[in-house]
RNA sequence: GCGAUCAUAGCUCAGUUGGUUAGAGCGCCGGUUUGUGGUACCGGAGGUCGCGGGUUCGAACCCCGUUGAUCGCCCCA
């Protein structure tokens, strides 16, 4: 590689071959599974006001500051590309008069950026899949998604993840509940990792699924969300769970599942794969396939009434990951058709394009070493094998059938010699 | 933002304590062979060893920097 061509950007990737496959896959029954719960399609834009999203953040200054891609435009705008769906979902609610439609079932996927250290399963451009309800305040609302959610894991062919469920109540359940945290951790203050110690004040509640070592003592007699949820929180979680078994999900309960952003409020869920399981070793420290729960705080920071919402994202690139080579392979071609002589290229070109029209998956193998096609072809473990050929001075072909089970392509080639017999 | 490991042909990798024109397998291209066929054999293209400096008579190998990847930490909307 010569040192002018140009270096991908970090964190970018070119996906091609099984990966991409197996992307196209997720993406693929994605849009099937969204139809079955019936939620509508959203294209939404890449980049949008700063404020859309740093409003939406509110204070946790991290995140803003250093881990978005913001710009200011030519006429002194700062914009920046979406680092999540939601935030522009919830612009757009607003702003279009989607309110009208409430409650509001969307679906969208795409590329979403942000600037972090690229790891196994985390680039700075990664692509997500999205699902939001949007003006739903019951929580039939979070079954449905969460149920949308299972199924589609399932149809993809993951089976070893669960759903990790908690809920942090409503904002006097969630703010009481931060205050007892941060009483009982400063208590300690002093034996608690000097990351926990920081996180005591920018964000108590990341205390409870700290990994180290220090801090592990004392997570357990830590407060827990339970002794403080209201009598409607409650209620509101039992309805949850008690829909999860009704729609046949199976969910464990996760008291230290938390989020750290304010506007969060009752339910939040992760699916996480199963310990020592295939998936939990193909995805490393980049454990979450899928995540999100109620905002129902969100609106009003973005100067709407307040509306109640429920949404989830999933990482494309994870999905894909798990997938793997199950799904990851472009199949076989229906038929392989070898051009042997290039006198007969023309037969060829009209065979192909009949069979393409007629819905079959063909290869055509007319490039290189005219001797070596019908190796290539016969390689590519086509159902059927056709080579065209000149013998004795004469058009000759034959036709292999390599897996006899596919009847259908037997009578559409027959449609074809009979409507236009080879020599 | 922090730490560790790594970077040699299109791919997977060798490359001995620093020592002449840097190798293999696969893939690719061409040819011979095989009387209808994923064969075997022969040949070929393709690398200033990520990039830039330094040490040395001499660097793929040692040192510094840089870029990128990988694995953790932090963060995770």
């Amino acid at each position: 590689m010569s040192k002018k061509t140009p270096q991908a950007i970090r964190g970018t990737q070119d996906i091609f071959g099984p990966e991409a496959e197996a992307f196209a896959f997720v993406v693929e029954t994605f849009e099937r599974v969204r139809r079955l719960y019936r939620f509508r399609r959203v294209e939404m834009p890449v980049f949008e006001k700063t404020e859309v999203f740093a409003r939406s953040l509110g204070e946790t200054t991290d995140v803003v500051s250093k881990e978005m891609y913001s710009f200011d435009d030519r006429g002194g705008e700062s914009l920046t590309l979406r680092p999540e769906f939601t935030a522009g979902i919830a612009r757009a609610f607003l702003t279009d008069g989607w309110q009208q439609y409430a409650p509001l079932k969307v679906a969208t996927h795409g590329p979403l950026f942000r600037y972090e250290r690229p790891q196994k399963g985390r680039y700075r451009q990664f692509h997500q899949i999205d699902a939001e309800v949007i003006g739903a305040g019951e929580p039939q609302a979070d079954v449905e998604l969460l149920a949308m959610a299972d199924q589609l894991l399932k149809e993809l062919g993951i089976n070893d993840v669960t759903l990790h469920l908690n809920t942090l109540g409503d904002a006097e359940s969630r703010e009481a509940w931060r205050a007892a945290l941060i009483d009982y951790f400063r208590a300690v203050k002093d034996q608690l990792s000097e990351e926990s110690q920081e996180r005591l004040e920018k964000n108590p509640l990341r205390i409870l699924d700290s990994k180290d070592p220090r801090d592990r003592p004392f997570l357990a007699d830590a407060p827990k969300i339970d002794a403080f949820l209201s009598e409607e929180a409650s209620a509101f979680f039992a309805a949850v769970t008690s829909g999860l078994d009704a729609a046949g999900v199976k969910w464990v309960r996760a008291e230290s599942l938390v989020r750290g952003l304010d506007y969060y409020r009752h339910t939040a869920f992760e699916f996480i794969p199963d310990e020592g399981s295939p998936s939990a070793a193909a995805l490393g420290s980049q454990s979450t396939v899928l995540g999100g729960g109620r905002y129902d705080g969100l609106m009003e920071s973005l100067g709407g009434a307040p509306t109640p919402a429920v949404g989830w994202a999933a990482g494309i690139e994870r999905l894909a990951m798990l997938v793997g080579d199950r799904f990851g392979l472009l199949p076989p071609p229906e038929v392989a058709v070898a051009v042997e002589n290039d006198a007969r290229m023309s037969d060829a070109v009209g065979l192909v394009s009949f069979l393409r029209r007629e819905q079959i998956e063909v290869e055509l193998f007319a490039a290189g070493s005219a001797r070596k096609r019908f190796d290539k072809a016969k390689k590519a473990n086509p159902v059927i094998l056709i080579s065209l050929d000149v013998r004795d001075g004469k058009a000759s072909q034959s036709l292999q059938v390599l897996d006899n089970a596919y009847e259908r392509l037997g009578y559409v080639l027959a449609t074809y010699e009979q409507r236009y017999p080879l020599p």
